[in-house]
DNA sequence: CAACTATTCAAGCGATTCATTGAACTACTC
DNA sequence: GAGTAGTTCAATGAATCGCTTGAATAGTTG
């Protein structure tokens, strides 16, 4: 057999990108860069982390080779290093939720009982929209619409759903989505929905998945609605 | 914002399968699994391991959901517990063959220098395949040609290359593959068969992308050739 | 039943790696 | 030069690593 300890050496560089996905803060960093670009403080911000101990987290990645940086002015942007590392993670959250048995369990108490809430799937999605009996909403902040959305959505970031309902053509459906099957937004945009009397859904996932699906997204970003 | 405490137990949730995958022996693990099952014991001796340290690999493996068994007689047989995990390994070798600086060198150290060996993609050789002017050897050991092969290919294990230079057809192109990307025994066979003046090539990748791929495949075994 | 095979389990090993902190340092802007 | 953004460093204790050894267990065979 040839050299073992060189097939060894071999499969331990497979396993440096095991070790950079095998952290649960790392995780949250790579679910949030795949909608986009994000300075140091923006990632430490959504971690509640500090934002020394963030960087050390990104160090780590970064010499996985699983994110990339880009300096703007005195601040420094990273992002995933190339679709691959999105597919990465989707097929790790995929595996997870589909044999890990406890992740049922954490996944209700964050989310809390979303077996009343209506969703609808992505290929579902795409036909209403071409048939356009359906209002969709972004309902992740603005900066992220910015950067990327399903076609024809309109950005209702969850702070402001409540306060935007008359915007809503009645009569139409409404589906929310927000950055992927375990982003709470949608799910609370859709309840904030219902106890109004409007009859909401939630993507089953969420933009990435959208895009990785190569369907119709946009970047335009419309002026401001009066 | 909702609990961070039950947002990042769910997201270490996920990072369960990262542990799982971040072990070079565990790599190779999978990497085996992925041309189908086996046995504790041939995955220890093909590792070069104890058993009882192959074992505990497997448990872990077992526990993040990566693997499953089948008990046969009193051996139990190990396999992946889904595509989604092949497709999950796939994506991590791509992400670290692309990314981590290292790779490059590990990988030359363990296969030699490969640039002087010819190479087809599977999507050339299929191609090929339908107008019939190529013969395709698996050089795998024969139990994984067993469990799946190249729709038309030969089964010649490494070992035999060399001696069953006669049943190749003169004036088709030969091309040999093995378990995938990093596997060395088409190398090996290409090597071989140059040396004899028979002009060969390596395929690319291996047999579980070729699956993957939904190229045709066969899992019939043809009987003994004279 | 006893002997045997295949696998798992429990305990223990040293070594490494972990996440996190505050303080010092670098790089850039105004 | 003051201020901001990010990295790096040193240091912390805790946790986890991979692997070995030897015993326990499940199933098969004589």
């Amino acid at each position: 057999m040839a050299d073992r300890a060189a097939k060894d050496a071999l499969y331990d560089g497979f396993a440096v990108v095991g070790r950079a996905v095998a952290s649960g803060r790392r995780a949250e960093i790579i679910d949030l860069l795949a909608q986009g670009e994000r300075s140091v403080e923006e990632i430490a911000g959504e971690l509640a982390q500090s934002v020394a101990n963030t960087s050390q987290h990104l160090q780590h990645l970064l010499r996985a080779g699983l994110v990339v940086t880009r300096r703007d002015g005195n601040r420094i942007y990273y992002s995933l290093s190339s679709k691959r590392v999105s597919e990465l993670w989707a097929a790790m959250r995929d595996v997870a939720a589909a044999h890990v048995a406890e992740l049922e369990r954490l996944a209700h108490a964050y989310l809390g009982d979303r077996t009343q809430l209506d969703t609808i799937d992505r290929d579902q999605l795409a036909k209403r929209l071409k048939s356009g009996d359906v209002v969709v909403l972004d309902v992740r902040p603005s900066a992220e619409y910015d950067a990327g959305h399903i076609a024809g959505a309109l950005s209702v970031p969850i702070a402001e759903v409540g306060k935007r309902l008359r915007e809503l053509p009645e009569g139409k459906q409404v589906v929310a989505y927000c950055r992927g099957p375990y982003c709470v937004y949608a799910d609370e945009a859709v309840r904030v929905l219902r106890k109004r009397g409007i009859r909401a859904a939630r993507l089953e996932d969420g933009y990435p998945e959208w895009e990785a699906a190569r369907l119709p997204v946009s970047r335009e970003i419309p002026s401001a609605v009066s």
